[in-house]
DNA sequence: GTTTGTTACCCATTTACATCA
DNA sequence: CCTGATGTAAATGGGTAACAA
């Protein structure tokens, strides 16, 4: 067993996936299995892109290249816990006996993972089994990683569109402000408005006023509603009063 | 039409491991 | 150097849908 030392690899990589998120288009593979073809496909990636997302990983990519490994390392560690049975999943520890160990993709497997997942967000049984011949791994880990690899583009567009929308909050909060402030300076203004567009004062607010006619319907109804009426200013009644 | 087994997927969670203070 | 905290990716387990027998 092969101990993965070679911990640039591996922060690459991790730099790589994280770099790369929503960083192709994502297309439905047609399966094989009519499941397939019904699972919710992965949404394409967004065009609201964070400027920080939008850096280039040719350099990362580049560096990635010098190595030359191909057998993906497994790092030694705790026992596995547990395995599951009757599933057809087969665990590491089911296959060879051992403890489960963490599987460390190479820069070269993640990087034609990566490839692949642009192509395809998802894998039919065939492109699975080629891929994971192509790359020395388990089909089941080339299911897993594809898997995970939706979920954090899933959880990247998540994070992208909850800030949209702290955006969007934000600039709203900041016109209701503008609003509200002006309807403060156009109160403070003792602007004379035509006679038909002032509100009526004192007893002639009683002929101008209207009971809005849901509200009338309502009171004539008979209905048990509780509520006060709700009057409403009307000033072509006001008008047409004088 | 209903039941059962199979297959494939998603999701939440756990586990293994690297990194850093 | 050791150690605990933290972040991340691989792996697991549970649930579900579609389909065939």
């Amino acid at each position: 067993m092969e101990v993965n030392d070679d911990r640039d690899d591996v922060r690459e990589t991790a730099l790589s996936l994280r770099l790369n998120y929503d960083g192709g288009s994502s297309h439905l593979s047609t399966g094989d299995h009519p499941r397939r073809q019904a699972a919710t496909p992965v949404e394409p990636s967004l065009t609201l892109g964070l400027p920080s997302m939008a850096c280039s990983v040719s350099g990362v990519v580049g560096r990635m290249s010098s190595s030359h490994s191909v057998i993906s390392s497994i790092s030694g560690g705790r026992p596995s816990k547990a395995k599951r049975e009757n599933d057809g999943r087969i665990s590491d520890e089911e296959e060879d006996g051992a403890a489960r160990k963490k599987l460390r993709l190479t820069k070269e497997q993640s990087a034609l993972l990566e490839d692949k997942f642009k192509e395809h967000a998802t894998l039919n049984t065939k492109q699975k089994q080629a891929l994971a011949r192509q790359l020395n791994l388990r089909p089941r880990q080339v299911e897993v990683w594809f898997q995970n690899r939706r979920a954090r583009t899933k959880l990247k567009k998540t994070e992208v569109e909850c800030e949209f929308l702290r955006k969007c909050c934000e600039t709203l909060r900041e016109e209701n402000r503008r609003l509200l402030q002006e309807i403060q300076d156009l109160k403070s203004l003792d602007f004379q408005a035509p006679r038909y567009m002032q509100p009526p004062r004192g007893a002639a607010a009683a002929a101008t006023f209207q009971t809005c006619p849901s509200c009338k319907n309502r009171d004539e109804g008979g209905s048990p509603a509780a509520a006060p009426k709700t009057r409403f200013f009307n000033p072509f009644a006001h008008s047409a009063a004088n």
